[in-house]
RNA sequence: GCGAAAGUAGCUCAGUUGGUAGAGCAUAACCUUGCCAAGGUUAGGGUCGCGGGUUCGAGUCCCGUCUUUCGCUCCA
């Protein structure tokens, strides 16, 4: 645990000294979970965001995408159920630890009042036999009328403080009237707080006429919105995926582990649009291509696994999680989820709009079910890396870190050196990146030995480099290097563009799926 | 949010009972070599996380604060 605790650590190092990914606004001490990525970062970032757009879009013909706003209209995060889900007062016992919502502590008091009086009535109940009037005793006994009162008394200042949002006097009430945590048994505890997942912020100029809208804090639901809009215009028919690729917003309480959880991240979603009652087949299916896809980057099976959940989210029939094994445990990269109707009817409901697809094949219109994938691309972006990153031993007692990234997804596809920075061979060096530039992200370095400029591509996991030696200069041979074999081999200068472009295709990936 | 630890150059760190900040690596320029890093010369780079206090004097002692990491907690 503690080495591998040293990887992830070595890890975020490599990120921050090769360029891949900063801490955001570090200059100002840093902005918690939040990260920027650096010159090599972003182009690693793409290149994931593109393998996976091409992987939908470009190869299925029912799948289409489509990038929209992040702002929205605020009523969605009411459909969706984000505004309710997510505005819980919480409190939090000091000994224990433990977190509870407050307002279920103060249910789960008047519950006990309820409890008390119960058990009176019952109690009074045997003793009189049939004769016995509930409701009268409920009027008249003594010990219940106590409770009863002491009940609505805490009722009418628990629904007060509820409807005014007095977080100060929900906390009050759960003083005055001893509530225990239920594990340490004390009743030491912390001021109530109100946690919302979403940020917030007001849309138009003046404060007046400002409106609250939520930066969002998944992308699904501008594909759901959208769901009427793209099946019309691109007359697609069921069934069909609409796929979107976006930053999503999460004030997260707890934000940890490097890029893993981000209060701003990407996300990479496909919605699948699927006839009632066939949408567990479809979840089959996906489940099964959102595995290979993982699988096609050549990182190992055993990296990866499912987690099926048991317990299932309110909109969900089935739902499973794509894991990797990051160097701090498995952890969920992508979220497969059997979502029904939800969304769609959902937004039906408050938008009034009717949301249906007519299906000609079986003469009707109906609510489609949906089959989401769900996949975070900076997780994917750090699964990538670890899974890359390695450190080698070479004969001699030399070691070297190098990143083997897949050449498809790698920054720099090829790094061009003159093997000395004179005798013209720079000039030849910089003539073969013009030539290749167009094709693929190319790299000119001359400082230092051939050796160390070797290294320092290995770092940051560039598949080939090319050497110019004095001998190119007359047959216009020049070297390749292999990172991952280090390996040489010497072909001629006409070949190289078709050679490396070959060899860095995103297809090399495709093959597989 | 709670608990613990740590903040000195881009990185890793040193800094004596308190006396005006150092090394290695890295970076840049030039020279040299030339197919698997760490040759030579020179240069740039730090108000020691921030604020306050004690002191003639604080990187060093005290208080506060911020940030990061780890554990707990939370996680559609």
């Amino acid at each position: 645990m503690a080495q591998q605790d040293d990887v992830f650590k070595k890890l975020i190092s490599h990120c921050k000294e090769y360029g891949f990914v900063f801490p955001s606004s570090e200059i100002y001490d840093g902005l918690g979970a939040v990260y920027d990525y650096g010159q090599n970062g972003v182009e690693l970032k793409n290149n994931i965001k593109k393998y996976w757009w091409d992987s939908m879009v470009l190869l299925n013909e029912n799948v289409v995408g489509i990038d929209s706003a992040i702002f929205m209209h605020p009523t969605i995060w009411k459909a969706s159920g984000h505004v309710d889900a997510f505005n819980d007062p919480l409190i939090d016992n000091k000994d224990s630890k433990k977190r509870y919502r407050a307002d279920v502590l103060i249910e789960e008091l008047l519950a006990k009042y309820d409890d008390k009086i119960e058990k009176e009535v019952e109690k009074a109940a045997k003793k009189f036999g049939e004769k016995f009037d509930a409701e009268m005793f409920k009027q008249t006994n003594p010990r219940v009328l106590e409770n009863q009162a002491k009940r609505d008394e805490i009722h009418n200042r628990f629904v007060k403080a509820l409807n005014d949002s007095d977080l100060v006097e929900l906390r009050q009430i759960i003083v005055d009237y001893e509530v225990a945590c239920p594990i340490s048994g004390t009743r030491n505890w912390t001021d109530v707080r109100q946690f919302n997942l979403m940020f917030a912020t007001e849309m138009g100029s003046t404060s007046e006429g400002a409106m609250k809208v939520y930066l969002r804090p998944e992308t699904a639901q501008g594909i759901f919105v959208n769901f009427l809009n793209v099946q019309k215009t691109g007359r697609m028919k069921i069934p069909f995926g609409i796929a979107q690729i976006g930053k999503a917003f999460r004030n997260e309480i707890v934000a940890r582990q490097f890029v893993f959880r981000m209060r701003e991240f990407e996300q990479m979603e496909m919605q699948f649009f699927v006839r009632p009652g066939e949408e567990l087949d479809w979840f089959a299916k996906w489940k099964d291509v959102r595995m290979k896809w993982h699988q096609a980057l050549g990182f190992g099976a055993k990296k990866y696994r499912f987690h099926d959940h048991d317990k299932l989210a309110h909109y969900a029939n089935a739902a499973t999680d794509i894991e990797y094994e990051m160097p701090f445990g498995f952890k969920e990269v992508e979220g497969i989820h059997s979502r029904t109707d939800f969304d769609l009817s959902s937004h039906e409901k408050f938008s009034g709009k009717k949301i249906q697809y007519f299906d000609p094949e079986l003469n009707k219109s109906y609510v489609p079910y949906v089959i989401e994938t769900s996949i975070g691309v900076d997780r994917m972006f750090l699964s990538v890396m670890a899974a890359s990153y390695h450190e080698e031993e070479l004969e001699g007692g030399d070691s070297r870190v190098v990143l083997k990234l897949p050449p498809a997804l790698a920054p720099v596809k090829l790094a061009v050196l003159p093997l000395v920075k004179k005798d013209g061979l720079p000039d030849k060096a910089r003539e073969i990146i013009d030539s290749l530039k167009f094709e693929f992200k190319c790299m000119y370095d001359e400082k230092d030995s051939i050796g160390k400029r070797y290294r320092r591509q290995d770092a940051i996991g560039t598949p080939y480099c090319v050497t110019v030696d004095h001998q190119t200069l007359e047959d216009n041979m020049i070297t390749i290097r292999h990172r991952d074999s280090m390996d040489q081999e010497r072909i001629s200068i006409s070949e190289l563009e078709k050679v490396i472009s070959e060899r860095v295709s995103m297809k090399n990936l495709f093959k597989t799926l």
